[in-house]
DNA sequence: GGTTTATAAGTTGTTTACAATTTACAAAAT
DNA sequence: ATTTTGTAAATTGTAAACAACTTATAAACC
């Protein structure tokens, strides 16, 4: 259909365009992290002018994946291992509450698309495909924070779950290969949700994340610092 | 000094300052909710060109504080009662998480600050002068965000915070002039940090977000609609 | 009279040009 | 040889110009 191109011609500007774009080789890893991004050579590639480049990297560095040094350019966001700490910190705090909500609200069609995802992740478990497995997983809890209902809390956390992606490009050229061991852990948070005990999802699923980043400490300090009931922190603001 | 001036010159592009007055104008009501941002006319409001205009348009876009539409020009955002809804419904979440965090790591004399912004509060709530109170409320919670540790915790804070601002800046030309009864709740939270109770504070912050909410719903629709514990939603992602 | 179609004015999208700053490199000085 | 200083090239910041689209206004048509 020629509507198509039409809706898109209306919707979209160049500006957008090139965010989206950029946002896709970033996320894919074909802009690494530290990457310095040339406006004239971004603007020639995509065959655009500066203008929305420049303004596509105001956008991306507001999504916190792009970093913009005045007079000294854009690179793509590097994140620290102690920012690493933090976003893990958040993301387990949001999916504390994505399972509680999710709980209220979830169909049991629903529930059967969250079970079809975790099959194919037992399998790509299995073969030791960290390949299949990343993305599956990536779209089980993006899945499950869409059934909140609550797109403002389904915004937040795919900002968030951007930046670990973004931490993950870091590690993986470190040549991290740790594969997430939560299988079973899946199971058990469908099968709170299809009880519709949302208590116990939220547990389950804040576990699930401080999980992610003991596997985080693991790899990097060796034994995980800890503080009180399991966090580690520095760095502040005021 | 004049070291000061090196250092703005430094680090703050047009763009940058345009974006921070653009931030402030929203949040302080004068520019309203609704309201058309025409790039000349800011431009030369701000005596600079349109580029930078726009690039702070950009940023301020994906920070959720106005909204872009292609051909048709930019506008301070509106927040529905539906988005506020959603939006307190993550804050609830979000002020849990900084209860429990916070009440690992906080010192004395930060409990010291807290307690005095509260004395604060207490005497404003008697005066029943909400332009003094709203501030104090508002130092409060952000200071207990910052109290985490977590910047970047603080940031996605901040960042709902914002858009809140943004929806009691709608209702304030409404006419809604409801007073937040809060005041033994705050001292309750102090008491739960004071004694490094991370659960409780986190259960108090997340009951007086939702009772925030609550009378959002009692201003709108009468009776707030309630589904399952105590939420209601619509609207969706996927 | 009311609807539709032209036309013009205003606004936004994009590109191009210019200014300021940084970075790279080479020559000079110690 | 190493550091410093100066100059040129490259890159970013800003402004201005041009093109495309939208909105408002008025004329034409039914």
């Amino acid at each position: 259909m020629t509507s198509d191109a039409i809706t898109l011609l209306r919707s979209q500007s160049l500006t957008t365009l090139v965010q989206q774009e950029l946002e896709r080789l970033i996320l894919s890893g074909e802009l690494a992290p530290g990457e310095k991004l040339g406006e004239e050579e971004l603007a020639e590639r995509l065959n655009v002018s500066r203008g929305p480049v420049r303004e596509a990297f105001r956008a991306l560095d507001q999504a916190g994946l792009v970093r913009i040094e005045k007079n000294r350019g854009v690179s793509v966001r590097q994140v620290s291992v102690e920012e690493a700490d933090e976003i893990y910190e958040l993301r387990a705090g949001l999916d504390e509450l994505i399972g509680r909500l999710a709980a209220e609200r979830i169909t049991d069609e629903q529930i059967g698309r969250l079970r079809k995802l975790i099959t194919g992740m037992d399998k790509s478990a299995k073969e030791k495909n960290v390949d299949a497995y990343y993305p599956l997983n990536f779209e089980f809890h993006d899945l499950l924070a869409s059934f909140t209902g609550n797109g403002t809390l389904l915004n937040a956390y795919r900002r968030i779950v951007n930046e670990l992606h973004l931490f993950r490009r870091t590690t993986l050229a470190l040549g991290d290969n740790s594969f997430p061991i939560s299988i079973r852990e899946h199971k058990e948070i469908v099968d709170a949700l299809n009880k519709r005990d949302g208590s116990r999802a939220g547990r389950l699923l804040y576990q699930h994340a401080i999980e992610s980043r003991s596997r985080l400490h693991q790899v990097f300090n060796g034994p995980a610092p800890r503080v009180g009931s399991g966090f580690s922190r520095r760095k502040n603001g005021r």
